[in-house]
DNA sequence: TCCTACTTTTACGTTGACGTCAAAGACCGT
DNA sequence: ACGGTCTTTGACGTCAACGTAAAAGTAGGA
C-alpha cells in the first residue's frame, strides 16, 4: 500500500547499497550518512531493513557531489538546494494532477523562483570572482614568459 | 642586523596581532594557526616575543581567503600556491640583483610557469563547470516563470 | 606606578564529513 | 541447506580548521 511496494521483489532495476556505492565511487558509509542528513533516501526497504535504490539515486549522488565539490557547499547547504528542487518537482506533478490549492501552489512557486534567483546571483558572483583571479594568473603567466625570454636572450648574447 | 630590526621600535606602520585580526575579521587564533602552517608569518618580533606585522599581512590574508573560500582550496593547497608566488617574487628580485646562478633561475622560472599553467587549467575547468551549472539553473528559472504565468492566466480565465 | 587590556604558549574541546571496526542477521549461488 | 558475501545498526576514531580556557608575562595610558 505504501510506496515501499511499488517495486517488485526481484526487480533488476533496484540497487543494493553496495551497488550504488560501486556505481558512484562513494562508500556505503557515506550513503548512510547522507541519508541521515536527509540528502538521499532509498526508494524502498525490504522486510529485513535492507535499503533499495533506483538508478535515480546515482544521478542524485552526482548532483550532490556537484554542489559539494564544485561549488564548495556544505552538506547543509546542499540540502537546501536539493529540497528546493524536490519541492519544484512536487509542484510540477501537483500541477499536472491538479491536487493542491492554486493559492498555495502559486506561493510555493514564487518562493522557489526567488530561491533560484538567489542561487543564480551567488553563482554569477562566484564565476566573476574566479574569472578575475584567472585573469590575474594569466597576466602573471605572461610576465613570467617575458622574463624567461629576456633571460634566454641575455644568455644567447653573452654566449657568442 | 637581522630582518627583525628593519622596523623602528615605535613604528606606526607595524601591527599587533589583534589589529591584524580586527582588520581582517579573523581571530588571533587563526592567525597563529596559519603561521604554524607556514601561510603567514609576522614580519618581525619584539624582545618579548610579540608578533609584529606590516599592512602587507592584511593583503596576504585576503589572498589566502580568496584561495580558500572562493576556490575551495585546503590550507595545504593554498600554501602551494603562495609558496610559488613567493618563489616568483624571489626570482624577480634576484633577477634585478643578479644574484643567483642563471641556470637555477631559469629552471625555477620554468617550474613556476608550469605550476601557473596547471592552476590556470584548473581555474578554467572550474569556471566552465560552474557556468554549465549556472545555465542549468537559469533554464529552471525560465521554466518556473512560465509555469507561474500559466497559473496566473488560468486563474484570470476562471475568475471572470 | 598601577591597572586594564593585550599577547604568549600550552593544551584540550568542537564541528563536519566521513572511516573503521564489531556483532548480528540476511542474500544468494551451488 | 550451506557458506561466503553483503547489509544492518551502533559506536568509536580521524582529520582539518579552528574555538576556548588557563596561566603567565607585557604594553601603554591615567
Amino acid at each position: 500500500m505504501s510506496a515501499e511496494n511499488l517495486i517488485a521483489p526481484g526487480d533488476t532495476s533496484t540497487l543494493r547499497i553496495g551497488e550504488v556505492a560501486k556505481a558512484t565511487g562513494l562508500t556505503t558509509r557515506t550513503l548512510r550518512y547522507w541519508e541521515q542528513l536527509g540528502l538521499l533516501s532509498p526508494d524502498s526497504h525490504r522486510e529485513s531493513g535492507e535499503r533499495l535504490y533506483t538508478s535515480g539515486a546515482i544521478e542524485r549522488v552526482g548532483r550532490i557531489r556537484e554542489l559539494q565539490d564544485l561549488l564548495g557547499f556544505s552538506l547543509a547547504e546542499v540540502k537546501v538546494v536539493l529540497d528546493a528542487e524536490d519541492d519544484l518537482d512536487r509542484v510540477r506533478s501537483d500541477y499536472r494532477a491538479n491536487k493542491t490549492d492554486p493559492r498555495r501552489r502559486r506561493a510555493l512557486l514564487v518562493d522557489l523562483i526567488a530561491a533560484n534567483d538567489t542561487l543564480l546571483e551567488r553563482l554569477d558572483d562566484t564565476v566573476g570572482r574566479i574569472q578575475a583571479f584567472r585573469d590575474e594568473r594569466a597576466a602573471t603567466g605572461k610576465r613570467m614568459r617575458k622574463t624567461l625570454r629576456e633571460l634566454d636572450a641575455e644568455h644567447s648574447a653573452t654566449s657568442r
